[in-house]
DNA sequence: CAATCAGGCAACCTTCGGTTGCGGGAGTCG
DNA sequence: CGACTCCCGCAACCGAAGGTTGCCTGATTG
C-alpha cells in the first residue's frame, strides 16, 4: 500500500513557510503571529493564515493571553506528521533500492529476479 | 540547522497528485501521461503539467517513442528527494524527542539536564 | 488515404500564499 | 480617566499553481 497519508497533514508540512514556522515553534516552544512573522519573510497576516491552517490540521493550538495569542505545537499530532513523513520516505526508499538492485543485476548480465516486472 | 532543502524537490513531492504519480512510476517503472491519468482522478492535461514539473525538477525523464512519450523515474534525483524527506523528518523527530523528554522531566519536578538547550 | 490514438497548446476557473488597509480590544503611561 | 501603543482579526485584491475543456497536430494502423 502506498502509505496512505492524511492529506491535511501533508499539505500542512508541504508549504515551505509553514515548515519554517513549525521549525521555529519546535525550537522556541511557542510564539505569536507577530513574533513568528518577525523572523519570516512574510507579513503577519500571512503567518496568521498559516497558523489557522496548522491549527485546523491540529498541529498547533492557540491560547489567547491578554492582547496576544500564543501558539504552541501540538506534540502528538506533530509526531504523527513526522511519522508519516518518515513512512513515505522509507517506503519509497525501499522500493527504490529494490529496483536499483534489480537494475544492477540485469546490467551484470544475470537475471536478478526472473519474475518479470512489466506492466503498463 | 533547519535542514535546508531544495525547495524544488520539496514542492515536487509536496503535491499529492505528483506524489501519487511518483508512486506509480516507482511501481510500474515507467508510464505516459495518458496511462498515468487513467489511474488518477485528474485529466491527462493535468498529469502532463505535473510531468513537466517533475521533469524540470529532474525527477523524471521523458523519452518520445513514436506517438507516445514515456516517462521514467530518475533514480538518482528521486533518491535525493527521498533523502531530504528523511532528513527533515529525522531532524524534527530528534528535537521533538528532546523537548518531550525535557517536558517529562520537568513534570517529574526534577531538572532533566541543566545543560543549555539554547537556540534562537 | 482515412480513421484513430497520444500529445501539445491555449483559454479559463478556482484555490492558495501573500499583501495592503482598516478597525477594535488589551495594556501602558500621563 | 484619557490618550497612546500594540497585537490581532476581517476584507479586498493579486499572482501563481492545480485543473478543466476545446482544438489542433503528428504517429499508427486499417
Amino acid at each position: 500500500m502506498t502509505a496512505v497519508i492524511d492529506d491535511d497533514l501533508w499539505s500542512a508540512i508541504g508549504d515551505p513557510t509553514r515548515r519554517r514556522m513549525l521549525d521555529m515553534l519546535l525550537a522556541a516552544g511557542d510564539g505569536t503571529a507577530t513574533s513568528l512573522s518577525d523572523k519570516l519573510p512574510v507579513t503577519r497576516q500571512a503567518v496568521a493564515k498559516h497558523l489557522g491552517v496548522l491549527q485546523r490540521a491540529g498541529l498547533v493550538s492557540a491560547t489567547p493571553i491578554g492582547r496576544e495569542t500564543r501558539y504552541r505545537l501540538n506534540d502528538a499530532q506533530f509526531a504523527r506528521a513526522v511519522a508519516q513523513l518518515s513512512t513515505v520516505g522509507a517506503s519509497w526508499d525501499a522500493r527504490l533500492q529494490r529496483i536499483t538492485q534489480i537494475a544492477e543485476a540485469i546490467q551484470r548480465g544475470q537475471d536478478a529476479d526472473p519474475r518479470r516486472q512489466n506492466k503498463t
